[in-house]
RNA sequence: GCGGCAUUAGCUCAGUCGGUAGAGCACUGGAUUGUGAUUCCAGGUGUCACCGGUUCGAUCCCGGUAUGUCGCCCCA
């Protein structure tokens, strides 16, 4: 295979097969969407640079290492491929004033951009549906979004996806809690490992995820984050779980989750599953109230959460949902000029009356169109042949059904006679 | 970005202790020149990922690159 006409490392095509398995998915989403009362918006896949600096905030990994960032050489503005959705959708309601008189509830699905090293379930380039509500402060709305993506696994057909929550707080109570910890961990830096002390004035909540036996009990008797939240962060923190709870939701509250980028406040949450390897998250978000504020646009509190497309579908297929391909109603076998002129108008004339028809190009045997009729997964092929020109008739076949016979009709009979027989192997169903 | 493993026909894979390769499926054509699925016959499948090294000779051994995969980091 030639080296240099490739598609760019972690940027994958979708194939026919795969990309109706995309179709029907993005179907089931949109209505399960509706169904909320969130409306579609749609941003650019590209935006200035700044914007994801200043949201997702500059030390993080992807701001620091993952962009797909570049000058734009014509005017020299520097751009980024949106590495996440929230950033450009907040810039979006500021910039068209969204959320001027009443609250939003939006969505968007599309591209997203990381340039990391890819492995299954992860890609350079890879699908988000974004969900996001703004002008809503109170837990409510939380627990609304937790809870929409356990119907979502539902009409999926997904089960194992379990849901872990957690509350960062508000931002002073968090940054309190950070210079105890990393206080904490300065006391024990000799017990420390080289992970742990690369992450102590980075990322010094990341030090309790570690997977190194020899630091359990040193994390487990870290200052925790929770006995840092006033009563207001608590009080939001129960209100989501008492929504929860009311629902039959069950969860886990897990005190180290912690999100990647830095907007988040309050309640946070992820939905998790261990058939995928090292990328379990499937769905993600908490709440941002700071954002709107932070990027210029009034007071707005914020949640929301981001969905993987490609994990997903990865696990519905791993639960056997392929779903069998569309055939056609009818292919049309056609030989001779006449034959093959009328056959035109035939099909045109099957496809005004709502019929899939697959018209056969490129001429071939009687022999080879039917083969390609049955390959097609065609419920009838129809044959016109100079005969059958003459006249203005074509002959009708069932390819499904053994021992009916193959019939003769006038071409303006053709349509009728299909969709009725159509509805008669409905109705045996 | 770091480490392990992998890459042979369109697909799934075998194989050569170093002498340029096979199977199944799929595909194409044929079995009374107007009829598919089953059957029978015939047929092409290919820079053995790419580049270089060792060798009389490399698909096989060695090195690098690309891509995939598993894990780490991180994240959807």
């Amino acid at each position: 295979m030639s080296q240099t006409l490739q598609s760019v490392r972690g940027m994958n095509d979708i194939l026919p097969d795969e990309a109706e398995f995309w179709e029907i998915f993005e179907e089931t989403v949109r209505s399960w969407l509706k169904c909320y009362g969130y409306r579609p918006i749609r941003m650019p896949i590209v935006e200035p640079t700044p914007l994801f600096k200043r949201a997702i905030g500059e030390v993080t990994d992807i701001v620091e290492k993952e962009m797909y960032s570049f000058e734009d050489s014509l005017n020299g503005e520097h751009l980024t491929l949106r590495p996440e959705g929230t950033a450009g959708c907040v810039r979006a309601l500021i910039q068209h004033n969204l959320a001027a008189q009443h609250p939003r509830r939006l969505y968007y699905m599309g591209q997203m951009f990381r340039h990391e090293r890819p492995q299954k379930g992860r890609y350079r380039q890879f699908h988000q549906v974004g969900v996001e509500a703004f002008g809503f402060a109170g837990p409510d709305i939380d627990a609304e979004m937790i809870l929409m993506g356990a119907r979502l696994w539902g009409d999926l057909g997904l089960d194992g996806i379990e849901l872990q929550i957690n509350s960062l707080g508000q931002p002073e109570e968090r940054a309190q809690h950070r210079a105890a910890l990393i206080a904490y961990f300065e006391q024990h830096v000799d017990m420390l490992d080289d992970d742990a002390r690369r992450r102590l004035h980075t990322n010094p909540l990341r030090i309790l995820d570690t997977k190194n036996p020899a630091l359990q009990d040193l994390c487990a008797n870290a200052p925790k984050l929770i006995d840092y939240l006033g009563p207001e962060s608590l009080a939001h923190f129960e209100g989501v779980q008492r929504v929860l709870r009311d629902a039959g939701q069950a969860f886990t509250v897990n005190p180290r989750l912690v999100r990647g980028l830095d907007y988040y406040n309050l309640t946070v949450f992820e939905w998790v599953t261990d058939r995928l390897g090292a990328q379990g998250t499937v769905c993600a978000g908490g709440r941002y109230d700071g954002l709107v504020n932070q990027l210029g646009g009034k007071p707005t509190p914020a949640c929301g959460f981001a969905m993987g497309v490609e994990r997903l579908i990865a696990l519905i297929q791993e639960a056997g949902g392929a779903p069998a391909s569309p055939a056609p109603d009818v292919y049309l076998v056609h030989q001779g000029e006449n034959a093959s002129r009328l056959a035109f108008r035939v099909a045109e004339g099957l496809r005004d009356q709502g019929l899939n028809v697959l018209l056969h190009c490129g001429g071939g045997s009687f022999k080879s169109q039917m083969k390609k009729a049955d390959a097609s997964g065609a419920t009838f092929a129809v044959v016109i042949g100079d005969d059958e020109a003459a006249t203005g008739e074509a002959q009708l076949k069932a390819l499904r059904e053994e021992g009916v016979a193959q019939r003769k009709l006038k071409v303006d009979d053709l349509a009728e006679a299909i969709i009725g027989q159509l509805i008669d192997s409905d109705e045996e169903e």
